[in-house]
DNA sequence: GTATTTGTCTCGC
DNA sequence: GTCAGACGAATTCGG
DNA sequence: CCGAATTCGTCTGACGCGAGACAAATAC
C-alpha cells in the first residue's frame, strides 16, 4: 500500500507523459505480481463493485474527526474530492499497518460487501486509524470504487507494454474483456497460449477503433480561405473524395457483436457486457458464423429509420428488461466493419475488404428486423458530399463518417483514417444568470454556470448549464465579475445579475423539467462571449421552442431531431471570435426591469412560425 | 410501518 | 458526448 | 547546418444531458 500511495503521488506530482510512464514502470518492476496486478486494475479505470456511499463515509469521516457535519461540508467544498478531504481531515494514525495492496483489497475492501452497516464503519475506521494520509486517500478512493485520478488507461498500458516488452497496441487489446487480478496475471499477458488464456480470449472485445472531428467549424474561422471555400478546405486536408467511404454517423450505442465458440457476446464501447440487455439479438446469435466479430451501432429502430436516442436511453441502464420496453424501443445492430471471420483477425486488411465480406455476411444472416449494413453515402464530390451531410437529420443521423479506403483497423483514437463530419451546432444567445464553483482545478472559480433566454412575460428562464468553451484568461474574468455582482445565494449556487450574453452551440433540445424553461440542450458549450450584446439582446424561448422536434402521437419521449438551424446568420461570424482585444468591453448598464416586456424585446425577432 | 420523494451513482451519448 | 490546456515529438524557420 | 520557434497529435481533467437502480430521507 505504501508504494502505491507513493505511485500516486508521484503521478500526481508531473504533469508530464514520460515522467508518469517511468513512475509506472519503476512501480511494476519492483512490486510483487499480486500487487501491481491489482495496480493495473484499478489504473486501467476497473473498479470493485462499491461497498460503501459516499454519505455514510462523510459521515464517519466527520465523527472521526470529531467536526461537526458543516465544517466537513466546508471543508469538502474547498477541496472538491470527497477522498482527498476525508485523507487530510483525519488525525494522524494511532496504529499504523504495513501491509501490501494485496492485502488490504482482499482482506480489508472485498470481504466488506456481505457485512452490515456497524461492521462495514468498524472496519472502516480501522483502515483510517492504521493507514496515513496517502495510503488513507488511496483506501478512500478505492472504498468509493472509482480511482479515475492521475493516469488514464492508455499510460498504463504503455508502461505495462513496455515493462513487459509487448507492442501497445497488443497489450491494449489483452486487457481488453474479462480478467481478475490474479499473481499470474502477469504471466498470462505475455503467454496466450493455453486453456486457460484461450478461455478468457473466447469473449475478449477488440480495442475500438474511434474517430476524431474533422473541425470545420473552428477551421473556418481560423482561416480565411476556408471561410469562403470550406469544400475545398477539407478537399486540402482529406486529398481527393474518391479515397474515402462514407456512411451516416448514427445516434445509437456502439457496439462490438462476438460470435465464437457458440457463444455470443456484445459489447459496449465502455467495455461492458451487455448480451442480456438486448436480448432480442440473440434470436439470430445462431445464424452468425462462428469465429465472427463485428462492428457496429446498436440503434432503436422503426419502420425503417432508426428513433431518437432518448428511446434507447430507456435500456442503457436497464436491469429488467421488460416486454413492454421491448416494443416501445426495439432495436437493431446496424454493421459497419467486420473484425474477425473464421477466427483470424481481419483488422489489418484494407477497409474494403472487411466491408465486401461483412455485406456477404448481413445478406447470408437475411434478417434485416435486427441486423443490417450501415448504408454508405455515395457522393462524387466533396461539394455532393457536402450536400448530402446537411440531410443528415433527416435520416435520423448526426453527419457523416469518413473512412479511408484501404484503412486498417485500428486500435483507439488516431488520427488520420476515420474522421466524424457532424452537421453543425445549433446556437442560440443566452444570458448568464447564476453559477456554481467547479471542482478538483476548478474549486476556486464560478466555473459551473446557467444560462437563461427570455419567456414571453419577459423573464429569464433558465436553459442549460455551460462551462465548456472559455479559455482560462476568460473563464478567470467572468469569476471575478460574478463575484462583484453575485445577488443571491441559494445554497452552493449563487445568482448573478442578468447582464452578460454568450452564444451557446448544442446539438439538439428536448422537452425535460432539469430547467424551467421546460426544455433542456444536448452537449451544450459556450461558443463565445457576446461582448458587444446587451442581455434584451438575448434570444426568446419562442424561438427555442421553435426548434423542439415535432412531438409524437405519445408525449413522452424525445422525436427525431430538429433540422432547423436556430438562428439564420446572415452575415458571416467575425473572425476573430475569441479575440479579446479588438473589442469593447461591455457597457455596464443600470439593471432593467425584469417584469416590462417592453425592455427585454430582443432586436432579433423570434423566427417562430 | 409503509409509500413516496430525493439524492447519488453509473451507464450511454 | 463537449472543450481548453499541457506536453512531447516532428517539422519548419532563421541566422 | 544547427538551435529556436512553431505545429501537430495525444493525453488529461473539467464538465453537459437523460434514464434506471438503489439507498436515504421524508411524508402519510
Amino acid at each position: 500500500m505504501k508504494e502505491f500511495a507513493a505511485l500516486y503521488l508521484e503521478l500526481d506530482a508531473t504533469t508530464r507523459t514520460l515522467d508518469k510512464i517511468a513512475a509506472l514502470k519503476r512501480y511494476l518492476q519492483k512490486s510483487e505480481p499480486a500487487d501491481a496486478a491489482w495496480a493495473v486494475f484499478f489504473l486501467t479505470g476497473r473498479t470493485l463493485p462499491k461497498v460503501v456511499g459516499s454519505g455514510r463515509l462523510r459521515q464517519w469521516a466527520a465523527q472521526e474527526a470529531g467536526i461537526e457535519p458543516w465544517l466537513f461540508q466546508e471543508c469538502y467544498d474547498a477541496v472538491g474530492d470527497l477522498a482527498e478531504t476525508i485523507a487530510l481531515i483525519l488525525p494522524p494514525p494511532t496504529q499504523r499497518r504495513e501491509e501490501p495492496l494485496r492485502w488490504w483489497v482482499e482482506t480489508m475492501l472485498e470481504p466488506l460487501r456481505d457485512r452490515d452497516e456497524e461492521e462495514k464503519c468498524r472496519a472502516v475506521i480501522e483502515a483510517w486509524r492504521s493507514l496515513d494520509a496517502s495510503e488513507r486517500f488511496v483506501w478512500n478512493k478505492l472504498l468509493t470504487g472509482a480511482f479515475r485520478v492521475g493516469v488514464a488507461r492508455r499510460l498504463v498500458v504503455r508502461a505495462l507494454a513496455e515493462t513487459l516488452a509487448i507492442a501497445p497496441d497488443v497489450m491494449e487489446h489483452r486487457l481488453m474483456g474479462p480478467w481478475r487480478p490474479e499473481p499470474e496475471f502477469f504471466t498470462r499477458l505475455t503467454q496466450t497460449e493455453g486453456e486457460e488464456a484461450q478461455t478468457a480470449a473466447r469473449v475478449r472485445p477488440y480495442p475500438f477503433c474511434l474517430a476524431h472531428a474533422l473541425e470545420t467549424a473552428s477551421a473556418l474561422l481560423a482561416s480565411p480561405l476556408g471561410r469562403n471555400d470550406p469544400v475545398g478546405l477539407i478537399q486540402a486536408a482529406l486529398g481527393p473524395v474518391d479515397q474515402w467511404v462514407a456512411e451516416w454517423k448514427w445516434d445509437g450505442i456502439r457496439g462490438q457483436w462476438i460470435k465464437r465458440q457458440g457463444v455470443h457476446a456484445l459489447w459496449t464501447r465502455g467495455e461492458e457486457l451487455v448480451t442480456d440487455r438486448y436480448p432480442e439479438l440473440a434470436a439470430i446469435a445462431d445464424r452468425l458464423p462462428d469465429g465472427l466479430v463485428l462492428d457496429g451501432e446498436l440503434l432503436p429502430w422503426r419502420d425503417n429509420r432508426p428513433l431518437a436516442f432518448g428511446v434507447l436511453q430507456t435500456r442503457i441502464g436497464r436491469k429488467h428488461v421488460t416486454k413492454s420496453v421491448l416494443k416501445t424501443a426495439p432495436v437493431i445492430f446496424l454493421a459497419f466493419d467486420l473484425l474477425e471471420w473464421d477466427g483470424e483477425d481481419w483488422r489489418e486488411r484494407p477497409l474494403e475488404q472487411r466491408r465486401a465480406r461483412l455485406a456477404e455476411v448481413v445478406a447470408r444472416v437475411d434478417r434485416a428486423e435486427l441486423l443490417r449494413l450501415s448504408p454508405q453515402v455515395e457522393a462524387s464530390s466533396w461539394e455532393e458530399l457536402a450536400l448530402r451531410r446537411a440531410e443528415a437529420r433527416q435520416h435520423g443521423a448526426e453527419g457523416l463518417m469518413l473512412k479511408r479506403r484501404g484503412s486498417p483497423y485500428r486500435v483507439g483514437r488516431v488520427k488520420g483514417d476515420w474522421w466524424k463530419w457532424k452537421v453543425d451546432p445549433l446556437t442560440i444567445d443566452a444570458v448568464l444568470v447564476a453559477a456554481q464553483r467547479g471542482s478538483g482545478k476548478r474549486a476556486s472559480l464560478y466555473s459551473d454556470q446557467t444560462f437563461a433566454v427570455w419567456d414571453d412575460q419577459g423573464r429569464l428562464v433558465p436553459i442549460a448549464k455551460a462551462y465548456s468553451g472559455l479559455d482560462d484568461h476568460e473563464l478567470k474574468e467572468v469569476d471575478a465579475w460574478i463575484r462583484a455582482h453575485a445577488r443571491e445565494s441559494f445554497g452552493p449556487v449563487r445568482s448573478v445579475e442578468p447582464v452578460l450574453v454568450f452564444e451557446l452551440g448544442f446539438e439538439g433540445l428536448q422537452r425535460s423539467s432539469r430547467h424551467k424553461s421546460g426544455v433542456a440542450t444536448r452537449f451544450p458549450r459556450i461558443l463565445r462571449w457576446r461582448r458587444d450584446k446587451r442581455p434584451e439582446q438575448a434570444d426568446n424561448l419562442a424561438t427555442l421552442l421553435a426548434l423542439l422536434p415535432p412531438e409524437p402521437a405519445s408525449p413522452t419521449k424525445a422525436g427525431p431531431v430538429s433540422q432547423t438551424r436556430a438562428r439564420v446568420e446572415n452575415q458571416p461570424r467575425p473572425a476573430l471570435a475569441r479575440s479579446r482585444s479588438r473589442i469593447a468591453p461591455p457597457v455596464v448598464r443600470p439593471l432593467f426591469n425584469l417584469d416590462d416586456p417592453e425592455q427585454v424585446e430582443g432586436t432579433e425577432p423570434p423566427r417562430s412560425s
